[in-house]
DNA sequence: AAGTGTGAAGTAAACGTTATATCTCATAAG
DNA sequence: CTTATGAGATATAACGTTTACTTCACACTT
């Protein structure tokens, strides 16, 4: 039912590979016929069948992107900005989140890989790295974000998690404060970059690293507020507070409210993430910058890069480093 | 140099019929050559190419879902319940955004029909029909969400806007305000739909629809500050104000707050669109929730419906009942 | 003994492009 | 007058599936 070429090439006596080039611009053609078909093919509102050039060029102008979850901010922006950044290139981005399910990560990944797409980011939670060698095998371009799997020979963008713990502890410091807490995060890679940021920064200025004050937390504010709350407990208590992100941040302050105590003249709050609500609360909060756009923008030039290479994928491992964006929380 | 079915059946002496019957489970095979080919395929760790398939049976299984921005909590809200949905149908989405470009969204709709999408999803910025009739024209199954394009004869889904406005303004009327003000937005069809069933319900209570406590704002929540600001200027002031949406709600409860006014007491304020970060707020916002998830997975299951009927994609008009969300701000 | 059914395969032709090689004809060169 | 040259076109064969039809062997009727 479709416009094909074929009904382009009858009408007008020519035949389908003399189409095919006019609309490519490809080969040598006179200027007479080029403009009889332009013409046709206007008239019948044809369109290319990407799916049956796809089947012969090989490749499909079409790139996967594997997130955990894109309704979270920081994967939207992420996937905003890599979706960006290949749209120049004629491409376009199929998005697959996987809610942290390791399983069907595997099985969404399978599927993009048999849809062809010419390349691959991901931000993953495999434990191991048999899914992504069986892609490298298959010569797909990959390029890993956010979080890196071990043993995965492909190029990685993600936020310089050790920067921005020293960042955001460094600052509480130069505003005064002297008993620094860290309300940590679970994920063992990231949260512990950060975490390890924290401790050097304190190591640098010769504050004592203590160990109760380093409470775990779970990703959600409700979590920040129970750990939050166990640190208030037993004096003497922090007089500022570094954050695994956001959201641990906001429930924290919610539990430095409650207990009457002032934000920031009594305790100091950072966080992580710059989630653009930061700026709405009860107490602008101050934060970290993570650079979300540019780790999406970098991801994305990493993979056209490769996918434009004859060979040789050369691996490469880009932190972009954070900035600081101070806010009423920690003004003193 | 990818593992292609005729791999499987040149070692194993099959015809590649076979091996296609086989892993499609259809047509008679035998229990014996059936495992073989199984057994070899895994072997070869084959992967279906579906660009292939596609172009035989002339289904990509894939959607196209047209936004003007999918970094706005809404529309990736939508986005996520459109993919959740068909995901169980075997249904990949690749999601195009355009900004609020009326000429990017059209070539973008046009590059999503040239992959041969089974179907698409869009909440558009057109004000013509066109786009759209040479979509609905090549008999692609079409459903629009939250913005209504006038003249398109496709199914339509979306927040039941007057009823959003009713219910905020009867709470608030409930709660005892008298001078309820109304910050509205700027477009056209979903504005004054809310701004309509905020009229209707002031009028059922037989209180004065006040030209003075109707003041324009755009999306943003500056732009609902100053709005809130100009409402101030002039006693007698509100005792309630409905905003057009979150973010305005925001900027009006900041205006308040500087003020020296007190939330809810002296003024209540009620949003509209449940952003999920409104319980973080020095004030948690009351606001009426309109349904985003709802609205995906109804438009993405009309969809399905459309792509698997034979003929008649008979039209239909979903409004989703919203839902009222109280918190703090409202509470007197 | 010939016909009928049926389970298990196979053959050939699509699907709508692009890649590769080839053909035609005119004009230029030797 | 033959041989290059090259522009402008064409024919044919991929690409990797699925679909529709055919073949074959064997068992079961009649």
């Amino acid at each position: 039912m479709p416009v094909t070429m074929l009904d382009i090439a009858k009408g007008l006596n020519v035949s389908v590979v003399t189409v095919s080039k006019v609309l490519r611009n490809q080969g040598k053609i006179s200027a007479a016929t080029r403009k009889r078909v332009l013409q046709r093919a206007k008239e019948l509102n044809y369109q290319t069948n990407w799916i049956a050039r796809s089947l012969v060029t090989r490749r499909t102008f079409t790139i996967g992107l594997l997130l955990p979850d894109f309704t979270h901010p920081f994967f939207a922006e992420v996937a905003k900005a890599v979706a960006e950044t290949v749209r120049p290139h004629g491409y376009h981005v199929i998005i697959s989140y996987f809610e942290e399910d390791p399983e069907l990560e595997k099985n969404e990944a399978d599927a993009l890989m048999a849809r062809q797409v010419d390349g691959l980011i991901a931000a993953s939670a495999q434990s191991s790295s048999d899914l992504f060698e069986g892609i490298l095998a298959r010569k797909v371009p990959l390029v890993l974000i956010d979080r890196p799997i071990p043993g995965v020979p492909a190029s990685f963008v993600g936020a310089d998690n050790e920067a921005i713990g020293k960042l955001a502890t460094s600052h509480l410091i130069a505003r005064g404060c002297t008993r620094i807490a860290h309300l940590r995060g679970p994920k063992i890679g990231i949260a512990s970059a950060r975490m390890a940021g924290y401790r050097h920064a304190l190591q640098k200025h010769d504050l004592a690293v203590t160990s109760r004050y380093i409470v775990g937390a779970r990703y959600v504010d409700s979590s920040g507020y129970s750990a939050m709350r166990k640190l208030l407990q037993q004096p003497p208590i922090p007089d500022g507070v570094f954050c695994y992100n956001d959201p641990v941040a906001i429930g924290a302050m919610r539990a430095i409210a409650e207990a009457g105590l002032r934000i920031p003249q009594d305790i100091a709050v950072v966080g992580a993430g710059n989630v653009h609500y930061s700026d709405f609360l009860a107490v602008p909060l101050t934060t970290v910058d993570q650079g979300t756009v540019q780790i999406g923008r970098q991801a994305a030039e990493l993979l056209m890069e490769q996918i434009g290479a004859k060979r040789k994928p050369r691996i490469r491992r880009v932190l972009i480093t954070p900035t600081l964006v101070v806010r009423q929380s920690s003004q003193r």
